[in-house]
DNA sequence: GGAATATCGAGAAAACGGTATCGATAAATC
DNA sequence: GATTTATCGATACCGTTTTCTCGATATTCC
């Protein structure tokens, strides 16, 4: 294996390393100690090949014949996600969505913790939400600056979304993850992560339009 | 232009489709006529060859040096995904997350009304979550069996996600959108749609530690 | 009315990701 | 110890998606 990382994974495989994370978990919680490309494969629905190849970006090698050591490979997976140390995160509007989101204890599992809330809503400010604290928006940038909080979530309505993404650059943000159907504009420097659950709507929706109109 | 439809649109297309609509409607409110993929591009931060390519897929026609009319691409986008009749859905796991998604009003506007909601806890059944009345997970097959109930959203723990979806697939459900950490097993002609919010965070997170490691 | 220009549409080229093939090797079997 | 087999790793192939290039055309401006 020659000199790894540098060459950043392919988006696709990011997107899969997740899954087969999870999958390593069962397994290990099952007292299993190696696992193989097949086998994966077969659980999770994909190409041996393909998940060989993903797995190879993590640096791991696997012997013939056995296949992959186990929690060698799964920590390998974590580290390779940046799972391993925990970063903090920011929530900006603690509607339904948001509050959904601070209940969520997978995400620190998975090496974010949402450290605190904020909101403009007055009835809001001052309570805790899931055991997190609701601070009034003002203090957003502050809070971001002065804790070095690498991430910030925006679950406000889109038409609120780039001013807080603003805040969160200006404060010093290193990475936005948006929520808000809206295009936010942000620094060359920032990463910007939009999950658009129309987009994966439109997918379903359409094939069902297909389908409807094939019948 | 020639015999239109019938070929699928690629899924990367159909998950930009709905970053139009949403720009071509800010555009009409603000009571612009035309508009012309250079213009959608730059906003969207696409490529104009591309954009005019995805459009072409809804089987606009536009016009050298004006560009398309904006009412008719943005109509005919929204057919194109299916969004001009409202397809019913039925959402099981009426927890935090599902409260959310109920509770969400632009599903409505593209397409899928969520009619039931289901649970197993005795203290959620019955009573009203987001105008929404949840019922027994017994219900849920007789409900999509009985009013045709095409897609099924699934909100649940993951352990209980498999379960759900057998009893949707059972009752003649077309379309799951899955939102549990789960490897679903359904038949070849279900449309299932899973979104992994985890697999979002991975590509954040690893971007961060790549940007961390090179500092 | 003619020249200039922005924009579309179509087809070619390139890049990317996914899939298949093949040799190597470690374990298992005989 | 030789043979068989499962599995890895590398390479080559293929399809899809994106990017590039070109010609056509409607509008604008002179
Ligand atoms: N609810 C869903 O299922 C869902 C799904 C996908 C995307 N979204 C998006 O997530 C966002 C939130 O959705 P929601 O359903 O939670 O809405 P919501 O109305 O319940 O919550 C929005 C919250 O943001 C707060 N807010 C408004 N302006 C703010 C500002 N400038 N700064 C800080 N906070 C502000 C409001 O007080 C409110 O608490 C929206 O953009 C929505 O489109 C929601
Ligand atoms: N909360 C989030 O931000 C978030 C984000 C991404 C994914 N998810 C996933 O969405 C799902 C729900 O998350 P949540 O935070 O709402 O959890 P939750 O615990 O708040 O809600 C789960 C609900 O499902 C119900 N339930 C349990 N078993 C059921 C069954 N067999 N049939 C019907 N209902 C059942 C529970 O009574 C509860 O009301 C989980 O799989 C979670 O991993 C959640």
């Amino acid at each position: 294996m020659p000199h790894r990382n540098q060459m950043p994974a392919p988006q696709p495989t990011l997107r899969r390393l997740p899954g087969y994370f999870r999958f390593l978990q069962t397994l290990a919680e099952a007292g299993e100690t190696t696992v193989s490309c097949t086998s994966i494969a077969k659980a999770l629905h994909l190409d041996p090949t393909g998940v060989r190849k993903d797995l190879a970006f993590t640096g791991i090698i696997g012997k013939p014949r056995v296949g992959y050591s186990l929690l060698e490979l799964r920590d390998a997976i974590s580290s390779f996600l940046g799972w391993d140390d925990i970063r903090e995160a920011v929530l900006v509007g603690t509607g339904d969505f948001g509050r959904a989101l601070l209940g969520y204890e997978l995400f620190r599992e998975r090496g974010v913790e949402i450290v605190a809330a904020f909101d403009v809503a007055p009835d809001l400010v001052g309570q805790k939400v899931r055991g997190k604290e609701v601070l009034a928006l003002d203090a957003l940038g502050d809070t971001i600056r002065t804790r070095q909080i690498p991430i910030g979530i925006i679950t406000t309505p889109a038409a609120a979304a780039q001013g807080v993404a603003d805040t969160m650059v200006e404060a010093g943000a290193k990475a936005i993850w948006n929520f808000a159907p809206a295009v936010l504009e942000v620094p060359e420097h920032i990463i910007l992560e939009h999950v658009e659950l129309v987009a994966s709507l439109a997918v379903l929706s359409s094939k069902l339009a297909v389908r409807a109109s094939a019948e």
